[in-house]
DNA sequence: CTATTATCTATACATTGTTCAGATACAAAC
DNA sequence: GTTTGTATCTGAACAATGTATAGATAATAG
């Protein structure tokens, strides 16, 4: 809203060098600031300083745009989460609790802080096929992470065994909607320490009050 | 898509009769079909045999047409969900545990056979002020059944009491979740019956897998 | 029957996604 | 170094969209 930029940017040299990624950098950005809805095709390629028709060399169409936004995406929240395990400090089986946490945390702040790029990731955009579900899954760095740290939570005897196999799906489902919801004006951010108290607390993981980033 | 209808369907009066509620209801037939980004405000009003600036006699803009289609939406899942549960026929304790299974899967069945309505629900479009947030919730019916299925679990010892406080905003957290991660294609369909079970473990409402339809 | 008012129409405008013929610059071949 | 080829980008055009404005129409009140 504050940078209209409808008139092209300028350029040295006729051919741009990487258009592709600057387009889906560009777009990223203002699909940041402004949310998905409101960023226009043109917008993003007067932006880079190139013509409209410039993107079809890359794209066949605006939502494949977009789409490419949304994959990038998903490898930044993996990031996110990575850098939040790596600055934790606790070791043996502390450790696998201030972890799990740590993921929760840092999936909802990344919604809470990136909201309009959230909602890309996890909107009509980024939809997959039926078919390509599974194997996309595993490969995801995020669920990998996750899978991870609940092994490490059963393996040092500080979750409910009967519960290890929902461990992924349940403890995601549950991040995922809080924050999706949290996100949306649907819950007030406060209840997302208490969705997470509670999850730890079904799961067996934390005994009351105990968790995190005692040494 | 089948029906572009560009050309306005002809109308016998002059004055519509209600042509707020024509346009909602329009709207959210097209919605339902086509997705809230493929439609057009345009369409609906020649759907509707009107032109498109009479719409802007009842709505300030496109996105509050768009809005407008989301509210009524919250209370026919409401009603899907009482639906589902006066359709069972147990009694007693066994009756709470059916209800809780019910409501989450009334509640994704509505995501997955619904869509794009639930999209616009959970989305932007839909999005409340933080301060209008606490008000909102209490008083929405989704929230009161849930409420209530909880006191009914915990009040008949078939819950761990020590999780009662989390008991609403956790079941929503990971039924809401698990429908929109499922519905986008992050997970598979099957996952949402494990998720379930999952949950209600958990929770320490049903002892293995016995639950629901047994009388 | 007349005047008032709510409701709807017609027209216009800027902006959008997309197409296509052509211009431009780089790279390879001679 | 010149020529040829090819990938890359431009310009103008099109239909469709959201929205504003001025005016037409019909229901209602006096």
């Amino acid at each position: 809203m504050t940078t209209p930029t409808l008139t092209r940017q300028p350029r040295t040299s006729y051919h741009h060098g990487n258009l592709e990624h600057a387009l889906i950098a560009a777009a990223t950005a203002m699909i940041r600031e402004n949310g998905v809805e409101h960023v226009s095709l043109r917008a993003v390629a007067a932006q880079v300083g190139v013509s409209p028709s410039a993107a079809y060399h890359y794209f066949p169409d605006k939502d494949a745009l977009i789409s490419g936004v949304g994959e990038a995406l998903f490898d930044q929240l993996a990031d996110r989460q990575e850098e939040a395990i790596a600055a934790l400090t606790s070791r043996g089986a502390v450790a696998a609790r201030a972890r799990f946490r740590a993921l929760g945390e840092s999936y909802f702040e990344w919604g809470r802080s990136e909201t309009n790029l959230f909602r890309l990731m996890f909107g009509v955009f980024c939809s997959l096929d039926p078919g390509e579900v599974e194997q996309k899954r595993l490969e995801s760095r995020a669920w990998v992470i996750l899978h991870n740290c609940l092994d490490d939570l059963a393996a040092t005897g500080a979750m409910d065994p009967a519960l290890r196999p929902y461990g992924e799906i349940l403890s995601w489902s549950v991040v995922h909607g809080a924050t999706s919801l949290i996100v949306e004006g649907h819950l007030p951010e406060a209840a997302f320490a208490s969705i997470l108290d509670g999850l730890e607390l079904s799961l067996g993981i934390a005994n009351g009050k105990a968790n995190g980033n005692s040494k």
